[in-house]
DNA sequence: AACTCGGGGCA
DNA sequence: TGCCCAGAGTT
């Protein structure tokens, strides 16, 4: 897909979500990190749950780990392994305040480093939180990016490169978000919702969905 | 590459 | 009920 045509498929997506609800609505770069790392493999409204309460609680590195393992697991309880994603969420706390100032590292090394921080969440942050050119891919993004033509590829890798060399920089930020919205809700694994997609003229799939029923 | 962790959401 | 999910870590 060329770099025009991948414009007009972000800039259709953007703001057309009919669930503005995701974990990126913060954009704390702490309170990301411990959002994304508690979203592995869990539902984003749940974690969006968990996440307030917590952040209530505890917005600081420092503050995490005055409340503990104990403390954490107590709120997050209602998601999928909460016990190793209790104990990640203060190991890494822990390791923000002894090495890193309290603060989260504009460092991808850095970030990867850190307990239950992979390639995926560091993009995350580095992308979503300063600003940075990367993109994090997915299970719905790496779909996508094959699915539409906007980056083919075997690899999370491979679709990870393309997605930043050809969505234009200024969408970059976002375009995580409007992605991930997109085949949460349109773009779907099973069943995608061609007929109400507002991306369809840009989009290189060729079984496109009629509208059902 | 192939496991394991894990409760919630959804068909 | 059974299957999937905004992954990471280990083998």
């Amino acid at each position: 897909m060329t770099r025009a045509a991948v414009r007009g498929f972000i800039e259709a997506i953007s703001g057309a979500n009919p669930e503005p609800e995701s974990e990126l609505e913060y954009t704390d770069p702490y309170t990301l990190l411990c959002a994304v790392v508690m979203s592995a493999q869990a539902t984003d409204v749940s974690v969006n749950k968990v996440t307030r309460k917590l952040y209530a609680e505890a917005a600081t590195p420092a503050a995490m780990v005055a409340l503990g393992v104990e403390g954490v697991a107590r709120h997050i309880r209602s998601i999928g392994l909460w016990q190793a994603k209790a104990r990640n969420v203060v190991e890494l706390s822990r390791i923000l305040v002894e090495k890193h100032n309290g603060e989260v590292p504009h460092d991808r090394a850095a970030l990867e480093a850190l307990p239950g921080v992979g390639r995926k969440t560091a993009s995350v942050v580095l992308n979503v939180a300063f600003g940075e050119s990367a993109m994090a891919v997915d299970t719905h993004i790496f779909r996508i990016g094959n699915r539409t033509g906007i980056a083919p590829g075997t690899t999370t890798r491979a679709v990870e490169d393309g997605l930043v060399k050809r969505i234009p920089p200024d969408l970059l930020r976002h375009s995580h978000n409007w992605l991930i919205l997109h085949g949460r809700y349109i773009c779907k694994a099973r069943k995608p919702e061609c007929w109400r997609c507002p991306a369809v003229a840009w989009c290189l799939c060729k079984e496109k969905t009629p509208a059902q029923e």
